[in-house]
DNA sequence: GTCTATACGGAGATAGAC
DNA sequence: GTCTATCTCCGTATAGAC
């Protein structure tokens, strides 16, 4: 296997431990496990667990970025229109949940904000999305600080395990059901690592 | 000194440290340094790392609660009026940031959701607050959604660090600004751990 | 390019003295 | 009630073979 994929194969499996156990409560060892390699291969390729961390990050930020920059050249081309821009962006992000990892790895590195390397990483990263939508979208400053508001809630409900754990407990799903309206079966399938729309 | 205000002694410092490098980055031996004594001593008296963590969420839970019942006794007492519930209680959240931990170490524990023993309790916690909140608060249900996000998005700026990294960036300042508003102030002298108002 | 073996330090927890 | 000493396991990183 050429370098280049099965380094972005173990960059998505480190994004879905880290996600879910966070930067110091991970092991180098589950991230192989989990790539289906050594231990001493992933040090090997990525220097230290730090940098495979902040790799890790800034793939994640990536990603969200294209999501972000695609509904915003929709809105600039007119294929969608100007005042439902919120609404595409809120739905872009939901769906990155389905790519396991992606959200609540940058969660992780946020928390992480006490590390001199990733805290100004993920600073520097939360700054990037703030004025990408305030600045490319032009969505108004007060609207942009909203927007991120919601994001993480979403962000500590998914990370708090809410969505597996909600069912039967009326105020649980009173809170899902208004953090995640329609989008809410998205985040479901994707909990229970099930296809959005099963075949 | 009695056992249950060395207790309590520990819980704060532990909080802090805690509430700073989150449960699985910080030893036990760090909390012990903070509060000036063995790290055996600190098993000791709480049976494990993982059950002094969760004593820690629960302090920091209960100093939220009480915190926010007080706002709302005035509410009903006509003390303050019913229009400024919210802004009241905003403000007594920014207020905990003083005691430094507290919201923080609750974080921490959000994130930790995929423990078993911490998920579980950290979400039982998050609900509490939503149904204050809803009921006893007898604020509108989606109104309590905004509001917790509100909280998460300041959650989410102090672990990042953004306090003491924001000076000279513009988009960095607006953002506190618009999350912070009148009680950037408050924020940035519980940073720098210096008195809100120096004599 | 990928593995096995392993060195080395660190962290939680226990034993037992005072 | 609090400490010192220490056991034991675990985790990152390195060395070196294939």
């Amino acid at each position: 296997m050429p370098a280049a994929e099965r380094r972005e194969l173990i960059l998505g499996h480190a994004s879905a431990v880290f996600g879910r156990t966070g930067y110091a409560g991970t092991t180098t060892e589950q991230i192989a496990q989990a790539a289906g390699i050594s231990q001493p291969y992933v040090v090997r390729m990525f220097g230290t667990k730090e940098k495979l961390f902040v790799e890790v990050m800034e793939r994640a930020l990536g990603k969200l970025i294209v999501a972000f920059r695609e509904v915003i050249r929709l809105r600039d081309s007119g294929e969608i229109p100007a005042d439902e821009l919120g609404a595409r962006l809120g739905q872009a992000y939901v769906d990155l949940i389905e790519d396991r990892g992606i959200l609540m790895s940058l969660m992780q590195g946020f928390i992480q904000g006490h590390d001199e390397v990733i805290g100004q990483r993920a600073r520097a990263g939360f700054l990037e999305i703030y004025r990408l939508l305030r600045d490319e979208a032009a969505i108004p400053a007060d609207d942009v600080r909203s927007f991120l508001a919601d994001g993480m809630l979403i962000n500590t409900l998914l990370a708090i395990g809410m969505p597996d754990n909600f069912e039967g407990d009326e105020a649980a799903t009173e809170l899902m059901t208004l953090s995640f309206g329609a989008k809410l079966d998205t985040v479901l399938c994707a909990a229970s690592e099930r296809p959005a729309r099963p075949a």
